[in-house]
DNA sequence: CCCTACCCCTGGGGGC
DNA sequence: TGCCCCCAGGGGTAGG
């Protein structure tokens, strides 16, 4: 489910709940997530008070009154719901539940996500962080910082700007709408998007995730927001699975099937516009 | 370096 | 209806 605007939803929907309370209750039901939960996950949590609910690229990270953090990542179907209806199914590995009586139930499916404990003083050196680029959002990210991590890379931008140490956030969704809106071809090297088409793509890279977090990000099959709302982005994506329509800005029609088209990249689909994007 | 192939896992959708 | 294959927003590894 989740790219940046998707975990920036969750985190604006899981402060309210948590910050300032303390976690009554942790139970576990599964440990083998893409790493096994810590062996003292239960009881480094429970008790504690949350003083902070960030976030890292897509990382969730929940800052606990004795310096500990919890770190979260929702992988492709990992979701947090906030007092959902219902019996635990056996996709909730996971549960909290708060001194004021809600339950934030962790449900994943595929188990691509994780969760795992960090301090907060030494979080930049944790293993799952330390090799994270600037944040899109953040005044670090400008057209000189990407340059510099573009430079000298013979690899296509599509997989550049999904590496997560050139930014961190980014996925495969919006990294094909950001190369859209900043005209550029998803296979062209890396190391000739410095300079102006730099310049495209950090205000491409603002563009679309703010307006996405506005939006409450993308829903697919499922609500990526806690309470259950649908985020709307979908529904304003220029070119994620669209192959075969025509391309929102120039109306083209390149074949009989229309503007936009569908290659295979790293093993991932991209879509794009062959007449904007060079 | 960089690429491809393949791995982890489950579920949904389409074609037959 | 069922079955089979392909596909999926994540990250990681081995080998060429």
């Amino acid at each position: 489910m989740p790219e940046l605007p998707e975990v920036e939803t969750v985190c604006r929907g899981l402060a309210p709940i948590l910050v300032g309370r303390r976690l009554a209750r942790v139970r576990v039901s599964r440990r083998d997530l893409r790493r096994p939960l810590p062996a003292d996950f239960v009881p480094r949590l429970e008790g504690r008070r949350i003083d902070a609910v960030r976030r890292r690229g897509k990382y969730i990270l929940v800052e606990l009154d004795d310096g500990g953090v919890l770190i979260m990542h929702l992988g492709m179907s990992g979701r947090l719901e906030i007092d959902g209806a219902g019996p635990p199914g056996p996709h909730h590995h996971v549960i909290f539940e708060t001194d004021a009586g809600r339950v934030i139930r962790f449900s994943d499916p595929r188990r691509f996500g994780l969760m795992a404990l960090g301090e907060a003083d030494t979080l930049g050196d944790h293993p799952l962080l330390a090799g994270l680029g600037p944040e899109p959002l953040g005044p670090e990210f400008d057209a000189d910082a990407l340059a510099r991590r573009l430079a000298g890379r013979r690899t296509p931008i599509k997989a550049a700007l999904l590496d997560q140490r050139t930014v961190a956030g980014l996925g495969n969704i919006y990294v094909g709408e950001i190369l859209y809106w900043a005209d550029i071809s998803p296979r062209r090297l890396a190391a000739h998007c410095l300079g102006r088409r730099a310049e495209r793509l950090v205000r491409a890279t603002r563009k679309v995730l703010e307006e996405a977090i506005a939006a409450g990000g993308s829903s697919l099959r499922d609500y990526v927001q806690p309470s259950g709302e649908l985020g709307y982005f979908q529904h304003r994506w220029a070119v994620y699975d669209r192959a075969g329509e025509a391309c929102p800005r120039c109306d083209c029609r390149l074949s009989r099937t229309g503007g936009i088209r569908r290659i295979v990249q790293a093993g991932r689909s991209t879509f794009y516009c062959g007449r904007w994007q060079r």
